[in-house]
DNA sequence: ATGATATAATAGTCAAAGAAAGTCAAAGTT
DNA sequence: AACTTTGACTTTCTTTGACTATTATATCAT
């Protein structure tokens, strides 16, 4: 499994028991043998405002970085959700939100994985590659709609 | 023995202790001493959905292809449908498809329901209106294989 | 004590390098 | 003609590192 996999399952799974995750960069990056840097990598493309997550943090001595998610109940959850899709959703950002969804009970593993295969760019190969990511938004904003 | 041959030999061995192959397309191709986009020919060629099998990968650090395989003899039922499921799959012709998943319990309402609308036309309006058939054919076929 | 300044300890940013896999068309085989 | 092999080029995602920004604490001058 990649790097950045590890990372952020490990942070996930403080999530687990928590609300609020707060750690230190450098200590995490430290226990994971990379650059700092890595860590926000991590942060800026999994832990995402669009689901809920919400990030503070603080330079300086005893700094730190806060990882929170708002928690929204499912139909809260779900009114939003929608606007918060962008027009565009890679296959990547997909994988994402679909965990997510699984989470909050409003698709299960199974369906989920159907969504997952059925958006693939394995799926959309017929589609110009630039319009794939257009089109796998429209989808999932239509399921999302579909759902309620 | 044609090489292709060989690589493809190579990959069903692995299908007869597991559903699930993962390979490196560089390592593989390594292996047999040849490009590593002969790999995706005999993927393209010899592994597709109407053989029952269905592909995803990942690109950058870490990248991986993973083959799954379906046993379409398990059912006949299945094998017929994406016999069937031609190049060209209407909207309509889907719901039909779906109605019969349902009756025959490959999905149940909710999900086939979900597929309706994923694989709509409304949710395809940015593919190009001839190729929406093309692309929806694409979907449910690795939706089929994907879920049995 | 007080305020100013330096120093150390953090975290952030951004672009380059790296590590895969994908595409496509030309050339080669059968 | 159909299928296979090859390779140059593209795209996607990750890792790394140099440089920047911010904050807390220590030190120094008054």
């Amino acid at each position: 499994m990649k790097l950045s996999d590890l990372i952020e399952q490990y942070i996930l799974d403080f999530f687990k028991e928590n609300e609020m995750v707060e750690l230190k960069r450098s200590e995490l990056a430290n226990k994971f043998n990379c650059v700092p840097s890595q860590i926000n990598y991590v942060i800026s493309t999994r832990f995402i405002p669009e689901l809920g997550f919400y990030v503070e943090s603080r330079r300086g001595g005893g700094g730190y970085i806060k990882i929170c998610r708002t928690n929204l109940n499912r139909s809260d959850y779900i009114s939003d959700i929608i606007d918060k899709i962008s027009q565009n959703l890679s296959q990547t950002t997909l994988d994402v939100y679909l965990n997510d969804f699984v989470r909050y009970n409003i698709l299960n593993k199974k369906t989920a994985n159907i969504v997952r295969v059925a958006l693939s760019d394995k799926s959309l190969a017929k589609v110009d590659k630039y319009d794939r990511d257009l089109v796998r938004s429209d989808m999932l904003k239509n399921i999302i709609v579909n759902i309620i």
